[in-house]
DNA sequence: CCGTGTCAAGAGCAGCGCTCTCGTCTGCGA
DNA sequence: TCGCAGACGAGAGCGCTGCTCTTGACACGG
């Protein structure tokens, strides 16, 4: 895998492109980003930009991978496997909303309201998927190790949850039918609109400590799924 | 309270840019909102419009509270007090996503990213009051009805959630301690994210069928919050 | 009936995404 | 080593945006 001179300056300038309007997406949000406010940073005529860059679209979705795996870098950093299950799943939590405290444009891209008339490509909806895996295989090694409360499944019950969060919820495991698999979702989803909630302006006169409040909600969700420790 | 015809004739119109505004909101969406394109469907020059509305964020502000009431009159069209509380939480729950879903763009513009640069005005905060009290009047009445599990309050806890948010949510009651009050917040957050998850796509593939998986987790939010019935 | 104040309209400014053209320069193959 | 295809950056330009300022017409009240 040579590269020639050319490739590598290019690579490098793409590379430096993306860094640019991650600055600008951090000082002015995604929907000011402006590509030419981007040339205009790097020295160059806006016209060049494209050379590098197909669309502003494209941009974007640059910039919604690398926030996924930016939000599920730290989500990983956060875990402790040594922890007991629900110690760990607060633990999780906690990295996220710590990762949206810090990065707020990049959890309102990722998270917010779509942009009009963009279509997230396949790439983002893999890339979402690793924060959501680290919550997965914390509820996989309870499984596995019991800190799982059972429940009694009533079978004759259509699944509500589809059969592909299977591997990236927990993997294979008697103890994770639906029904925790559902609780599991419940909680994500709950835990993107208590973020969401807090970072948007939501919550502002309704809490007294949003740090401590966070933690004793996901907490309860986590009770909820039926996590011990 | 008499009004001249200019008087008069001035509010209508500033009416029909409001309603308009709705209109071009539905379509494409709250980032391409055009002042121009409003005035170009009702036939006016783009700087006339600046006669009635100061600028695109005042806009913005009057289809906000606008959303907020439009939000607010479903909620509470589908609360129905002879149910049951858990019944009547997960109607208003039912209620809540049917209008998210009938209004994507401006469920978007309220609860999704906030426009950057600029600042919701205490107007917005007060609009948006209005669908939280519904669901603070079943928790209410379930309280003063018997329908609220009761718990052991911890009272050497400090509180989490504000002293503000007693009125709104279900009044004074010895039944609704802080804990209550908590679980309720976190229960709305949840239906937020809930709501805010499937309208913006990060549930697609991962349930089967969208309606009846919200009615079921918002059935275990009211259990959560400790609703009977 | 005439001054005052409101009205819509148009031109214009700065910025945006994006396209096209035009010289320049690089690097690969002959 | 030379030549040429292709990549490169710069610039002009199109149509759009929010917003401001000026201009001329109109309605209303004293």
């Amino acid at each position: 895998m040579v590269q020639t001179a050319r490739e590598r300056a290019r690579e490098a300038l793409t590379a430096d492109i993306v860094e640019t309007a991650r600055g600008q997406l951090a000082e002015v949000g995604a929907a000011a980003l402006s590509l030419r406010a981007v040339a205009r940073e790097l020295g160059l005529a806006s016209s060049a930009v494209y050379r590098y860059v197909p669309s502003r679209d494209d941009l974007l979705t640059r910039l919604l991978v690398a926030g996924y795996a930016s939000l599920g870098a730290a989500a990983e950093d956060a875990d402790d496997p040594g922890l007991a299950p629900r110690g760990r799943w607060v633990a999780v939590s906690r990295g996220v909303r710590a990762w949206a405290l810090a990065h707020p444009h990049e959890w309102a891209l990722l998270y917010g309201s779509p942009v009009p008339g963009y279509a997230a490509p396949q790439d983002t909806v893999v890339a979402a998927m690793r924060s959501a895996g680290v919550f997965g295989r914390v509820l996989g090694d309870a499984a596995r190790s019991g800190g799982l409360v059972g429940r009694t499944p009533d079978a004759d019950r259509t699944p509500l949850v589809g059969p592909d969060v299977g591997p990236v919820l927990g993997g294979e495991h008697p103890a994770l039918d639906d029904d925790v698999r559902a609780r599991a979702v419940l909680a994500w989803s709950s835990t993107l609109g208590l973020v969401s909630a807090e970072l948007f302006g939501h919550l502002v006169g309704v809490t007294t400590d949003q740090d401590a409040f966070f933690t004793e909600q996901v907490g309860r969700l986590a009770d909820l799924v039926g996590l011990m420790g």
